[in-house]
DNA sequence: ATAATGTCTTTTATCGTGAAAAAACATTTT
DNA sequence: AAAATGTTTTTTCACGATAAAAGACATTAT
């Protein structure tokens, strides 16, 4: 096997929620752009789906002839690319097993167990080393440096520096600039969550990056923006495993979100800091919670803490 | 072919170097640690040492038949690992061609113009994508940022702020700490430069890299002590292409580094940032006028100019 | 003439393979 | 017994090969 069609088979799935709206589809170029793939395979999408009969395909007209049934979706699965396959075991592997820090990582073992190359694993644990989880020996295997207080301390550290530094530089951005709407935008999401926290705290985390990289991204500075991904990594997996008061934390979260932004808004760089002081800190606080043994004790061990 | 033996030959010839001192080598775990290699390797350098009648070998007797000629050694270019080729023929290509921002690096041409495998070239950009000068467009080709003035900005900026929070934390160090004997070491080594500067001002760099290094690592913060890779890189080729004035900057910067190392000494945390401040603004200065031009030109172009 | 479709070429993603190097195990020497 | 040497196994590194996907070129439709 060389490589798998995930791709073809993503694209299919959105491009089948398309059908649900129109009549007809646009051309293929358009389809391309709008499903972020290429012609190519745009025209095997719509191969298939002229196969199944969803569509009649002549040339330009793509007439819609039936809604798409469940049956017709890819599996969720097999949509996946290989690099977030990997990096989902490996994380699991990393907060289930007992990866005490110090560990090796054996790239052939982890691909025989994930059933993928070793080249995909090699170039995911180059791409993951960034996290600084993981370190390389000169010319020998991988070592897991774990996830300790330690981490979650160098992590914070940096984030408030560059964060505070970014949210100072958002203050100070001029009326005009196109981000003080991207801010409303964000902010009238924050009270209709707020408003309905009860049932929807669960989709806290995705507005949660949304609002940070905006911040973020008005440093102008791409080291600080993509030191995002770092945190954006890091939280997502602790969203996952820490479920503990994840209403009442993310309760408290839009909160500070809704302060902060009115801090931004009133361009009062004293205000601003506070706001995101404050933010920051209860934001280290949660993380640095379900860690709670110093030193060497993993995620796993913490949680049964 | 599979894999070069880049490391036996450069182990070789490191340990031919030892010859000259010794009558007799180690044992093979000994040499192992000294050279950095695994005792597989040992025993092929020991094996081909005792072919070319360097050495007798039998068992635990090692001993040195001759002193080494120079037609012992491999050649240096065999010693290279295939990252540092790949590397440098990036880099040349980069501070070299119309290397402009925005245009699309080629995997496949890459690897055969430099003659080795896409694996490699692959694992290598995604190896360097975190010096921040090359992006990855999703399922597609890479995007050369450029070294603009732009990138040297954000980049500085960053190094302010993780050297001066990491000169604090230094000159906060305990009395009993054994960063005091390596700053005494450093201090002695730039006093010698400094007296000798005139011919051997190009050992400057090295200095360099060894003392903010150690500054660094007081802030005992993995993302700040790797951010240093990122710095060091881009002086390293810095270094190379812009030879102007390079004694009369190396001299000002000797001088810095000993205002800079009194300052740390004094524990005044007022003098630590002064001097910090100062230097970082000199070697801040030094970077950008070699890139002159706003926006899109390139490093060749700053040459030229 | 512009923008689409149809066709062909190139590049990227991934694997299996084999040599280099590391690591593990077994045996001998001090 | 501890530490070396001798031997075998395992892992890492790098390549060529191949299917998926992107991209380029040619042709046709509005």
């Amino acid at each position: 096997m060389s490589k798998s069609n995930n791709v073809y088979k993503d694209a299919y799935n959105r491009c089948l929620r398309l059908l649900d709206e129109t009549k007809s589809l646009p051309s293929e170029p358009e389809l391309g752009t709008l499903l972020g793939v290429s012609r190519t395979t745009v025209r095997s999408i719509l191969a298939r789906m002229e196969e199944t009969g969803l569509i009649a395909w002549n040339k330009r007209s793509k007439t819609v002839l039936r809604a798409p049934r469940p049956d017709d979706f890819f599996p969720e699965e097999e949509t996946d690319t290989l690099a977030e396959i990997i990096e989902r075991s490996f994380m699991r592997r990393l907060l289930a097993g007992g990866a005490e820090a110090g560990m090796q990582i054996n790239e052939l073992e982890l691909a025989r167990e994930i059933g993928v190359g070793t080249t995909s694993v090699r170039e995911f644990l180059i791409r993951f080393s960034r996290f600084g989880l993981i370190e390389k020996r000169r010319n020998s295997h991988w070592v897991l440096k774990g996830f300790t207080r330690a981490f979650a301390l160098e992590l914070t550290e940096i984030r408030e520096m560059f964060e505070l530094r970014s949210a100072a530089a958002f203050a100070a951005l001029p009326e005009e600039s196109p981000v003080w709407a991207d801010l409303d935008r964000l902010e009238d999401e924050h009270r209709l969550l707020a408003r309905e926290i009860a049932s929807r705290f669960n989709e806290f985390s995705e507005l949660d990056e949304r609002f940070h990289r905006l911040i973020h991204r008005a440093s102008h500075n791409r080291f600080i923006v993509d030191f995002y991904d770092v945190i954006a990594m890091i939280f997502h997996y602790h969203y996952q495993w820490n479920k503990a008061q994840e209403r009442e934390r993310n309760e408290v979260a839009v909160a500070e979100h809704l302060v902060y932004i009115a801090a931004l808004k009133s361009r009062d760089l004293g205000k601003v800091d506070a706001a995101c002081r404050k933010h920051l800190k209860s934001a280290r606080n949660t993380l640095l919670t379900s860690i709670p043994e110093a030193g060497s004790r993993n995620v796993l061990d913490a949680r049964r803490a």
